[in-house]
DNA sequence: CTCGCGAATGTTAGCGCTAACACAAGCTAG
DNA sequence: CTAGCTTGTGTTAGCGCTAACATTCGCGAG
């Protein structure tokens, strides 16, 4: 636009007037280093090292700065630097709890350190889309990238990354060779599950996510491997897909088992739809059959009843992996050799009224 | 990086290397020219105008650019045109249902025409704050800016737009300078309300929310012209923040109502709390009281009892906006003089469990 | 009084790309 | 067989900024 566009046309005021001149185009740093009597680099140190200039002179800048509402160009700077103060997220399906709520923790933390967002979010988890997503912001020089695909397809993608472009994962499997920042899932399931044995029922069944989650099958392992510890029979693992349609459906085959009276669900809507099944059937939760969920989206104590549920904590994920990527962008050498970083967070039981002592237990 | 990095450390081969030699540095314009024994000016032809190219010609560059993973620099490309093929987009609090999926919306119409998006997601609602997301994202060259902050504050902020930049917002006000796409709020709360008074009610109750929020204000007059052409009483709305919690509280206070039969929540969660609020009171939902919501969340079949609610086609909205983005891009002059163009999406009443006819009703 | 040094500022060149024009062929029309 | 076009390609300059080096000035040490 700067340069193919016609002269706006006549009569059409000055915006942005110097004193006097008649300035239409935004104004460069040419502009303001003449208004202030400097040269281009005495503005340019201004903006980013600004010790480096006698006070009297810096004011005189700052203040041409303002009278000609003077914005850098930030695609200039990037070619001249190579450094954007953009990070790249690739994500999928930003309408879910977690991924909005991690990409929103990134934001919040990027922004504090003065970074902006360019967001590319797959239509699919594919190795290809995840791929693409990353070429799609690398041609537009992010500083980094964060991934939020807790996907095994993610995992294939991860491995073939051009090494010169710093990237971490949210929430992925243990052995990527990228930084890592997560929830510790299992732990999550684990107390969940030990919640539920607490209050003595037999065992628990499970309404797992899909297998190809890495979330969903870290679940699967803490719920399974607390009652290999204590002994107890495994049920089969149902798998949803997340939607609360699918608790519900798979919520009917459970509800019409009477075997039944503990479900630790993979997430909330899985357990909302669960609810329902039961309700539908006649089991009444908690006094015949208890329920957990996981991430404690912000309805769930208004569930009926209120939800026990496994508190994910996003934001604090979202900063993590800001971080992680920093360390990263600052040092793109960094740690070579041993196991790239993981940082992990413990979520935490929120113990609500679906969960009960089992109907004629201890 | 680029330039300021120290040297790699010896024994790494020669960077940039001709033919033979190791190449480390990403392959630029002038590499791929090369390489194909053309000038970069070719190059440049065969990214952007590949019809003025000779197919021979044409063939040759593209093969040396698959040689050398050569991918164009959008900064240095920003630079020269001034156009950077990347939208931004204001946003309030990406984690609520109603701008997450707005954003995705956009974000799936702006991938398909090429387009990268940069998120700029404000921490309060105020003049200053979208003021200052617009020009965060100004300064990175975005092509046009996409505003999601159906706010009163945002009405005033786009007012004071640089006259330059395409801008267009989500959802907004009747009266505002810049185009606008939006579901038509006030057309949803009609039939809503209309449907509770089919079913009988003498009038209809409504959970209102934050009297700030544009959309909620819609929403509020359409409930309030039917139940003033219907001539029913009309009874002081309550308002709620969107929140499940705030649903809840206002609930309880309706639930103590014995005159309350209908309700109509300005949204999902606040509706599930009012749900729960009624529950607790004891009054049954629907055979004594009739509740309707907003939005239509994937949860809402789920609820207890299922949500009759007005469903907002979010991705529908994102599509236009991006629109009427993309054609104020292209046309930066656009229409001037005449009111802005507005697009308009009437939403859906989509009944279920939670209404029915009322007690004693005809 | 002169040298040297650090602080403040200026100059030059170039990041990678594309607009605009220049040029070299090959062709048709007169 | 030359003017005049079209087609394909190259050349030059510059987008706005900053790294690296160059210059100027003032001041205390020798």
């Amino acid at each position: 636009m700067t340069t193919a566009a016609p002269p706006p046309p006549p009569g059409t005021g000055s915006p942005g007037a110097g004193p006097g001149g008649v300035r239409s185009r935004a104004a460069v740093m040419e502009d303001v280093a003449a208004l202030a009597g400097v040269s281009a680099m005495t503005v340019s140190r201004v903006l980013n090292d600004p010790g480096k200039v006698a006070p009297r002179t810096r004011e005189r800048v700052l203040a041409a700065m303002r009278d000609l509402d003077y914005r850098p160009n930030s695609a200039a700077r990037v070619l001249a630097t190579g450094r954007s103060g953009v990070l790249g997220v690739v994500s999928f399906d930003t309408t879910l709890y977690g991924p909005a709520s991690t990409l929103y923790g990134i934001e919040r933390a990027a922004r504090s350190a003065d970074y902006m967002i360019n967001i590319a979010s797959l239509g699919s988890l594919t190795r290809r889309s995840i791929e693409d997503g990353v070429q799609r912001l690398r041609s537009q020089s992010v500083d980094g990238i964060v991934i939020i695909a807790p996907h095994q397809s993610a995992a294939e993608g991860l491995r073939r990354l051009p090494p010169d472009m710093p990237v971490v994962a949210v929430g992925a499997g243990d052995d990527l060779p990228v930084p890592v920042a997560s929830v510790d899932h299992r732990a999550g399931a684990v107390r969940a599950v030990r919640h539920l044995l607490s209050l003595g029922h037999e065992t628990v069944w499970h309404m797992a996510g899909p297998a190809d989650w890495i979330d969903a099958s870290a679940r699967v392992d803490g719920w399974r491997s607390v009652l290999a510890e204590e002994g107890r029979e495994v049920p089969e693992p149902l798998a949803g897909d997340w939607s609360a349609r699918s608790g519900y459906e798979l919520g009917r085959r459970l509800a019409a088992d009477p075997a039944v009276t503990a479900v630790f669900a993979a997430n909330d809507p899985m357990a909302l739809g669960l609810l329902r099944a039961l309700r539908e059937a006649g089991r009444r939760v908690p006094e015949e059959v208890s329920v957990v969920g996981f991430d404690d989206v912000p309805e769930a104590p208004y569930f009926a009843p209120p939800l026990t549920s496994v508190r994910q904590p996003f934001g604090e994920v979202g900063r993590h992996a800001f971080q992680l990527l920093l360390e990263r962008v600052d040092d793109p050498g960094g740690a070579p050799g041993g196991p790239p970083a993981r940082r992990s967070v413990e979520p935490e039981l929120v113990v609500r009224e679906s969960t009960a002592v089992r109907p004629g237990g201890r």
